[in-house]
RNA sequence: GUCCCCGUCGUCUAGCCUGGCCAAGGACACAGGCCUUUCACGCCUGCGACACGGGUUCAAAUCCCGUCGGGGACGCCA
């Protein structure tokens, strides 16, 4: 039995894009299993499609993978004992099997054109037949292999499927019959003689001794033809699980890049301020659950508490809601020196921050980073949350303006805080805090009626962390500086 | 059109296998409140679902049948 074997599973993506999200889960999931019973994630390229794969492509799904730690034991660039890992290198190896299903009678030459088959579909559409290839080439003879040849025309190989219902077994889905009637010769070979899919990932599976093939529901319907070219070619089939998809939206379509552009890019949430901690939490979510009322997974947990035997059948909904939630939450996880290193990249991408922080610049930037506390969704949140800290180029918000500067006595208020605020020579926490206090009192006014004006002031938002801390990080020179920007700004537009 | 799969709050899900503990639990979102110098966090409250119809049974979200709805596949893509 194969599930005596150590688990061996792999994460197979084409090259011909980004990592997007449902692809990272399934990653994620091949990689969790892998851990959860001590065996080896491997990564291969299935890039037999040579008209669409890139370099820059497979680049780009390492980094993506690797920034979310999915680190593989075994495949591309890592080498291991059943390499090449890049299907593109492997052509002699399918070439070899290919012969020997050519041979067994597993497969046949097929001659018909494209074209051709463009019209057999259309005419099996019209008259409402199940589209499927005849299987018209299957009893060639000697003289109309030659008549084709002849022709100039180039045969791609077609497997045999044989007649009778095929079992699908699925560890999640569970048992399927399908009839030999739904599924089709399938080509294997394609006419300029490069190998596909079904085929090579077949033969791949294999000679790579995967035991478990987790991977989407949208490939429910090549494993059938996968185990029918396993037992043609004397193979183990390996065990199943094809996870519930991924639907950009509750009207429902798989998430895709086509339809959904950048939302299912997983670099771009790299880029746009997510951790690869609220990323994995939030993937291994969709479709998967541990007791129904846990939803914050460490890394270490979801090894230990992970199965398939809890992973849905239907398809799930891409709320990123939900991920934004998760991502507040594990970057307030972070320590203060940690969230100020996960911020910096973003400030000075912003031109907010230097590139050569001196190491009184790093104490006060934590400060700021503390002060900003819990209110970053994002890490990229940073830039619009806190610009004032460092840059005096910020405008007043209206909402701000019209609530706090329109109503009362912004001005008076203002020129008595700068009063007091000057007059501070310590121009420390306590001494801000008591010195703003007793103004208040003084005044007879409501604490907010005296802090708003002058947060608006400072940072020209009507919310944010607490004022003296905002005060303190600005120090005093930059207070009154504020201060009096807002007093004229305030005369001049009464 | 054909084949396959799926169907619990708006969303992610627990419960379904092994019927009663479910007048269906948790989380996100949303609404209101508390806390508070503001915003956010946190806390509290509220809103909100077994797709529908039959059947089996003392008893059905759970088992069976049908209907409807959704998704996937149908490529010389993966």
């Amino acid at each position: 039995m194969i599930t005596d074997r150590p688990v061996r599973v792999r994460f197979a993506p084409s090259p011909t894009g980004f990592l997007h999200i449902g692809g990272a889960r399934t990653a994620l999931f091949n990689w969790i299993f892998a851990k959860h019973h001590g065996g080896t994630f491997i990564l291969r390229i299935d890039d037999t499609d040579e008209e669409r794969s890139t370099e820059a492509s497979m680049r780009e799904i390492y980094d993506s993978l690797q920034w979310l730690g999915l680190n593989w034991d075994e495949g591309a660039t890592v080498g291991g004992p059943h390499g090449p890992y890049v299907q593109s290198e492997r052509g002699n190896i399918y070439r070899k099997y290919v012969q020997q299903l050519l041979e067994s009678d597993n497969a046949y030459y097929c001659y018909c054109t494209p074209q051709e088959l463009t019209e057999m579909r259309e005419q099996a559409l019209a008259e409402k037949r199940p589209i499927r290839y005849t299987g018209k080439c299957r009893h060639l003879t000697d003289a109309d292999r030659r008549r084709f040849e002849a022709e100039g025309r180039k045969p791609v190989v077609r497997f045999k499927m044989p007649e009778g219902t095929i079992v699908v077994q699925d560890s999640i889905l569970g048992e399927s019959k399908v009839a030999h009637t739904a599924l089709q010769d399938e080509v294997i070979v394609k006419s300029n003689g490069s190998p596909l899919y079904n085929l090579t990932s077949t033969i791949d599976d294999h000679l790579m001794k995967i035991t478990h093939v987790i991977r989407g529901k949208d490939h429910f319907s090549n494993t059938p033809k996968q185990i029918l070219i396993n037992r043609a070619l004397g193979f183990e089939t390996p065990v199943f699980a094809h996870l519930p998809l991924v639907l950009g939206s509750s009207k429902g379509e798989k998430l895709s890049k086509r339809r959904h552009g950048d939302l299912v890019a997983v670099g771009k949430y790299r880029e746009n301020g997510y951790l690869p901690e609220a990323m994995i939490n939030f993937l291994v979510r969709l479709g998967w659950s541990y007791d129904g009322s846990e939803e914050i997974f460490s890394v270490d947990e979801l090894i230990e508490k992970f199965s398939l035997k809890r992973v849905g059948k239907s398809d799930s909904v891409f709320d990123i809601k939900k991920l934004q939630w998760l991502n507040g939450h594990y970057i307030m996880k972070l320590d203060l020196p940690a969230r100020t290193d996960a911020v910096i990249p973003f400030l000075q991408r912003a031109r907010l921050l230097e590139t050569d922080l001196s190491p009184e610049r790093r104490v006060w930037l934590e400060k700021v980073v503390e002060a900003v506390g819990d209110r970053l969704t994002t890490l990229s949140d940073i830039t619009d949350q806190a610009s004032y800290f460092f840059t005096d180029d910020f405008d007043y918000e209206p909402q701000a303006v019209k609530r706090w500067w329109r109503k009362g006595d912004a001005v008076g208020i203002l020129q008595g805080l700068r009063e007091v605020l000057a007059g501070i020579d310590a121009f420390d926490l306590e001494t801000v805090e008591s010195a703003i206090w007793a103004y208040v009192e003084e005044k007879g006014i409501g604490r907010v009626k005296a802090m708003q004006p002058l947060r608006v002031a400072l940072t020209g938002k009507s919310g944010g962390p607490g004022l003296f801390d905002i005060t303190v990080l600005l120090g005093k020179a930059k207070v009154i500086e504020r201060v009096d920007r807002a007093i004229d700004h305030l005369q001049a537009n009464h």
